[in-house]
DNA sequence: ATGGCCGTTTGAAACGGA
């Protein structure tokens, strides 16, 4: 089983107290994180010995106050990429993605811009923005899971009201569109489909008891390809992450993948007695 | 109806966040 995270921990040097012991619960295999607000010298300076020390490999793509992005692997940590290749700045380029290999998968940790007000500046440089991932993520890999706060719910279920969000960002037809767009590569919303009726949200705000009367959004996603989604064991929201003293304003999303296979879905129990070492492949026939 | 919090830079209050 591999275990893959996100979170935005809006400031990774105030979220330390829950964010060590939330991967110490959780032991996930790969985490996306954003909002770190702080420098790759900064963010190593805080965690690389504490990671070092629970097995993580990690990578960094920060800036000084805002935005800042990273990736924490246990199973491999390869071909980093920092940026989205021809991604718009504002007005000039920020910290909001980077991506890895990690056991066998191409994992993107996103934040996308946020747009402010409708029809600004930053709104524009947010449709600008989204359209380069789009290009970015059609080049492959076909296995891929793209996560983070994507400051879009994607459907009116994702908001706890949607007449409080009239006119605002995060719900415009634009905005969805072009997560519509990401989204016809192949990839699925995979809490979504776990939960497919249910109330799920991953940002309360801090305000007016928001969290405590569940009046929030689902703008934080796991996006997996194909063969990534149909791994899924499951699929969740850690509430409790968003819960006590110092929490951040998002909670993590957490999916379980069951280990990679050839397409097919195996024996409903393990052989006895199987080797261990790599598994064979086998061709199957290909539909068309 | 409005704002209600938290983090950033700072050294009071503005700005960003969603």
């Amino acid at each position: 089983m591999v275990r893959i995270a996100t979170w935005n921990v809006n400031s990774i040097k105030q979220r330390m107290p829950r964010f060590l012991p939330w991967l110490d619960e959780r032991q996930p295999d790969v985490v996306c994180v954003q909002e770190t607000k702080l420098t790759d010298a900064a963010i190593s300076e805080l965690l690389d010995d504490e990671l070092e020390r629970r097995g993580y490999q990690a990578a960094y793509y920060g800036q000084a106050q805002w935005n800042g992005v990273a990736l924490l692997s246990k199973v491999g940590l390869d071909d980093v990429v920092r940026g989205i290749p021809d991604a718009p700045g504002f007005p000039d380029p920020e910290a909001r993605a980077i991506s890895a290999t990690c056991g066998g998968i191409r994992v993107h940790s996103l934040y996308v811009p946020n747009g402010r007000t409708v029809g600004s500046d930053h709104y524009d440089y947010k449709l600008a923005w989204l359209e380069a991932l789009r290009r970015d993520i059609a080049k492959g890999p076909d296995d891929a899971v793209v996560c983070g706060d994507m400051n879009i719910a994607p459907a009116d279920a994702d908001v706890f009201d949607p007449h409080a969000y009239i006119g605002q960002t995060h719900v415009t037809p634009p905005e969805r569109a072009a997560l519509a767009e990401l989204q016809k590569l192949g990839l699925h919303d995979v809490v979504r489909e776990r939960w497919p009726t249910e109330r799920v949200f991953t940002y309360w705000d801090y305000r007016a008891g928001m969290f405590h009367q569940d009046l929030g959004m689902r703008i934080d996603l796991v996006l997996a390809s194909g063969n990534v989604a149909q791994r899924v064991q499951a699929a969740w929201i850690d509430r409790k992450a968003r819960k006590g003293t110092g929490p951040s304003d998002h909670a993590p999303v957490i999916v379980d993948l069951d280990e990679a296979r050839d397409g097919d879905l195996g024996p409903m129990v393990p052989p006895p007695s199987s080797p261990r070492g790599p598994r064979k492949t086998t061709t199957l026939p290909q539909a068309r």
